[in-house]
Order: structure tokens, then sequence, then C-alpha cells
DNA sequence: GTCTATAAATCGATAGAC
DNA sequence: GTCTATCGATTTATAGAC
């Protein structure tokens, strides 16, 4: 064990101002929290924020990264878990009740999208990762669909498009009408197997 | 013709700074717009907004309302245009295109949902609306489905929710990713008849 | 690399004149 | 009722010390 380097130093301060970034921006929204307030709860200052991202928007987009690559896991993990369809269906009901709309994901990939939507460079940015999110749903629809036998109404990218959109628009619904309930998300899904 | 009254000049700034506001809301977006560029543009002042509106909250949702009546106007009169089910559906396909997402209606509706959803009075304040608005579209599908007797494989108002949903996440997407079409909504519709 | 200090700009909202 | 002027608070981002 060697004493780190700078650039692991650096490399751990980042991921730490991420790490807080990501708890606040969840919990109070993308443009309600200021940068002073990640560095402040990181243990740093602004000046150690903008030493590691260009702008709040490029933190925010890194944070979306992060989130979204821990609940894809989430979601797998939860699918995979279970042995027939039946139970995936059942299984992937559940996983959206607890991650669409009230725990502030979907909200914050919203909010920060509609915000930033003029901003010449992020709106490309997140065209690109709009249309890797809904490859990698399409091929995990597809490769449990093989997995399990079944057959699907139509495109596997079609019904990532689908599932991904009603997501979203359950999500966003659900932000401020936490009683909406993500029945429509499974109905949908039942429907095209 | 005798003057104005008081009331009625009232009236008229208040129309006239809604007008101004519903299109530079819709153009620019919600948070990028400042109150003193909606007055300006109506060629009015700031005091004259706060005269009208309390806050720019209230602005903000009295805009909404405005371009949802609107909108809802529109969309009865392109559906009930058409004589027999085939060419409805069509002709909510062509309606949903030129409104979902891409003219600014969804991502407003989004854009402000969600960076308003902390603030107490005006959280309850959509919550409320977005119900009356999943009723109203049950309400027409229900009504659609009676005239032309068919009959639906859900209710109506799981299928309104549906149809709301799938437009919001659709509309978000397409606000940074024109390209992608609106076809599943169509395709949703066609699926539960 | 990080911190302190501050720039530079903007915004929502209010007070008082007219 | 509307306008002018301004408050007061906050923001992102930068410059220079350490």
């Amino acid at each position: 064990m060697t004493r780190l380097t700078r650039k692991e130093t650096h490399a751990q301060t980042r991921e730490r101002l991420l790490e807080t970034a990501t708890r606040v921006f969840l919990a109070d929204g993308y443009n309600a929290t200021s940068v002073e307030k990640v560095a402040a709860e990181a243990g740093f200052s602004k000046g150690a924020v903008y030493s590691n991202f260009a702008t709040k928007h490029e933190l925010g987009l890194a944070v979306l990264d992060r989130v979204r690559l821990e609940r894809a896991g989430s979601l797998a993990a939860a699918v995979s878990g279970a042995a027939d369809l039946e139970s995936r269906v059942a299984a992937f009901g559940a996983w959206a009740e607890e991650n669409i709309g009230d725990v502030g994901w979907t909200t914050l990939e919203v909010e920060f999208a509609t915000s930033t939507r003029r901003v010449p460079g992020v709106r490309t940015d997140l065209a690109a990762r709009r249309r890797a999110l809904t490859a990698a749903v399409a091929d995990l629809v597809e490769q449990q669909a093989a997995e399990l036998g079944v057959t699907l109404r139509q495109s596997a990218e079609d019904l990532a498009v689908q599932l991904l959109s009603l997501g979203i628009g359950l999500g966003v619904q659900r932000a401020f009408d936490p009683e909406l309930p993500v029945r429509s998300l499974v109905d949908l899904l039942r429907g095209a197997l």
C-alpha cells in the first residue's frame, strides 16, 4: 500500500461528489439544488466541484448515468431472480412499484431533460442516452423472451419504447399524485406476450 | 358602447398577459422565462403581472389550464370529424403527431410539474387537475366507444391513464429527440379495442 | 487540487408614486 | 391598476491564494 497518487485522490473526490450529488438531486430536484449545497454536503467547497465537472449540467448528466446504471442492475437482479414467466412479470411489477415515480428517479430524469433541452450540447447527449437506454431495454426483453420461450406480439424495440414511455409518464404523474398506481405497466407487458 | 369599466380593463389585461405567457412559456420553457419578459412582451411592466397573478406559479397554472382546454377542443374536433372507427383512429394518430412533444405542450406541463412538485399548494392543484383530465379522457373514450359500438378490453379509466401516461412519456422524449415516432400511441389504442 | 473570496448577472417580489 | 425603482436573496462560474 503506497500513498495515493494525485490522480487517485482526484478520482476519489469525484466519486464522493457524485454520490452526494446523486442523493441531493434525487431528494430535492435538479433546479432547486445549488452547486454549493452539493459541495457542502460532500464536505468540499464549490471550487472542488468545478475542478471535477466543467458545469452543473455535466454534473447532472454524470449523476443520471450513475442512477440509471444502478437501477438497471437492480431491475436485472429482480427479474432474473424469478424462475418462471409469471413470477418474473410479478417481480417486474414489484420493482416498478418501488422505482417508478416516487423515489424521484423519473422525476429527476424528466426535470433535467425538460429544463436543459435548449442547451445545445446537453440536448444531443440526452438523445444519445435515450437511444442507448431503449436499446438496452429491448435487449433485456428479447433475452428474457428467448430464455422463457415466449414470442412477442411486436418488435422488442417497439415494446421497449412503450415500456419506457409509459414508465416516464406514470413516474411524472406519481411525483405529484403518488396514489396513481403503476398497474398499467404490468398490464402493458402482459398484453405484449 | 360605453367605456370599459375597471373590471373589464382588468380582465382584458389579464387575458393579454395570459396569451403572451402561453406563447413564451411554450417557446422557451417555464424556468427559463422571467416574469419581466412576459410583461414586456405583452406591453406591460412587472407590476401589472403581479396585480393579476399572486405568484409566477399561479400564472403558470393559469397558462396550463388555458393550453389544456385549447388542445382538448382541438382533439375533440379532430376525432369527431371522422365518420367510422378506422378513420377516427387515424385522425387521433395525426393529432398526436402534431401535438405530442415537439410543440412544447407536453414539455411545458412536465417541466412545470417536476419543478414545482415541492411547492405545497401547487402540488395539490396539479394532482386535482390530473384527475380531472384523466376523467375527461375516460369520458371521451367511453362516449366514442358507445357511439361506434365497440367494447373496450379494459375500463375506460385504465385506458385513459395509459394513453395519458404514454403521451407524456413520448412527449418528454421527443422534446430532445424529435425523431422518436408517436406510433405506439395508436398501437396502444388499437390494442384496446 | 482544493479553498476563499468575489465577480457578474438574474430573478421573484414589494413599496410607493401616479 | 399600472409603472418605476429597488430590495434582497441566490445563482453559476472564475481568479488567485495556499
